[in-house]
DNA sequence: CAGGAGATATCCATTTTCGCATGACCCCAT
DNA sequence: ATGGGGTCATGCGAAAATGGATATCTCCTG
């Protein structure tokens, strides 16, 4: 018996989606082959690896024990394709970038502006995502993220501190007593599936019986509908080159122990190494600094 | 880009084997194919990873900085190998011993015997090898070494104390003095390429000048000239429930920092849990064990 | 209960990959 | 000088892997 490196991946894709087909999303190839090589793998294994069913493919107790080290192999794979891309040693090509939808919108879409202007060889690829994706094994280049690292391999670049605040529009604020409490706000949210999202958590601990009057799934609605004074909402302030006045503006109220909050630029440790990133790095490090001494 | 883990399977042979052939040979592909591949892969890195010549391929420096991510590729790929063996819970099956030459002569040899008589199910596959075949990636399941495991994801299972002794046959023991010299001795001993292999660095500095009487590169022949009373050569005075009069008998001599030494029986931590490897390892501690009692 | 969405499995034409045979080159030894 | 053994590269026919269409099943919904 003989796994082939290949079969390790399309192991772990199935294992990580859940289903076949999204395997073959992931891997960009198509539902019957994933099918079939996984038949044939579990074949040569001579054990089931995945139970079939309606709703996809779920691990054995077989499969189970095969994850860790797949994982393992995707991280160095990861390494290994950012020691090849450091090869090319010219700060041009696309660069990753991964965040928040909030970070996305606010930081990093006018940013890339910034950066497509500065060095028009750099092409940035802005990832909104809610949950983390694993630079590691580089699914990502660059992430702004809310928390540090766990993960040895990562290398947190710069820490920016920010204020939390909450905001309205300026119509609403009028309409609200001088010294609002937070629960007398109506408050714009998250909706499912996203109810584990920032900010919704804290929200609900500061808020007994916390009833957002509006929720979306998309942030840029979110935003939208705090600007046209349909509620509140909480937002990291922050003030850099490129902040745009979307009509919002900050409440005096005490967020308790959310009041202060971080922004790390994170990226695998041999990222750095790839000259369009390391570039690109450069530059947001750059930008948060200079958000600092505002 | 995006590199096929296949493909770092693929250059990680290169560069190991240091020829496209001899790739081809390990991974029992074709050496067209290894040509094709690897000029693809390089295509889609932009670099350059080998130069080619006639005496094989050689990395370049963009290649160099691959080699550790594929390596550890190529550990994991092992660690999931043995993972997805766990599975078959008999101890049936193949299991791959290495040792030295003559350790699997003297030892494994008959050993593989006492294990297919009392365990049919089981297959032994002896690798005779002077070098050290990775562990840690299943180049094979278990190893009888003189020296204890540096890598942390290797077990020592089992060690066993020996002496070294200077042997000869009875013919040439008659004609020697009573108490004869190290440098009195003709020696038999390892030909090239296995100048650096025991005992022959040992004997050259103990030995001023050291000129072995007969050399050959292969161990079976030097133990057949040492039997034809040739000369003396090392060996651990080893009594297993294997030992065959060989015909040849220790002298009393004094070896100094060689006296002693061990033999070491060393497995990946994960391999004790594939059934078959871990019932031949019983096995074998057991015959060690036994050897010490003696 | 019917129908649609989403899952995996199978059939088959097509594309891709592979291995063999061969060529070109280099080095070393006779 | 020349032959032999080693290297990598290339051409071509055969084999294998792939993808699209399709079948089948389950679950959820209207």
């Amino acid at each position: 018996m003989d796994i082939s490196w290949d079969d390790a991946r399309l192991f772990l894709a199935i294992a990580e989606t859940g289903s076949f087909s999204g395997a073959a999303r992931r891997l960009r190839i198509g539902q019957p082959t994933v099918s079939r090589r996984l038949a044939a793998l579990e074949y040569a294994v001579g054990a089931t690896l995945f139970r079939r069913s309606a709703d996809g493919a779920a691990l054995t107790a077989a499969g189970e024990r095969l994850v860790p080290p797949a994982k393992k192999m995707a991280e160095w794979a990861g390494e290994l394709h950012r020691a090849a891309e450091s090869a090319d040693n010219s700060p041009r090509g696309l660069v990753r970038v991964t965040g928040s939808p909030y970070t996305c919108f606010d930081v990093l879409a006018p940013f890339a502006g910034h950066v497509s202007r500065k060095h028009p060889g750099l092409r940035l690829e802005v990832l909104s995502t809610v949950q983390y994706l694993d630079l590691a094994r580089g699914e990502a280049d660059l992430a702004l993220r809310t928390r540090p690292p766990t993960n040895a391999d990562l290398k947190l670049v710069y820490t920016l501190e920010t204020r939390n605040a909450v905001f309205v529009s300026k119509a609403l604020k009028a309409k609200l007593p001088r010294k609002p409490t937070l629960q007398q706000l109506p408050w714009v949210a998250w909706s499912p599936p996203f109810e584990a999202v920032t900010p919704n958590p804290q929200l609900e601990s500061l808020i007994p019986d916390f009833k957002p009057v509006f929720t979306t799934d998309n942030f840029l609605v979110m935003v939208a509908a705090a600007q046209a004074g349909v509620g509140a909402m909480v937002l990291a302030d922050v003030r850099h080159r490129f902040s745009q006045d979307r009509g919002l503006v900050p409440l005096d109220i005490d967020l308790g122990p959310y009041a202060t909050g971080q922004v790390h630029l994170v990226c695998a440790k041999s990222a750095l190494d790839i000259p369009r990133v390391r570039k690109v790095s450069e530059l947001l490090v750059e930008e948060l600094e200079y958000t600092k001494r505002r």
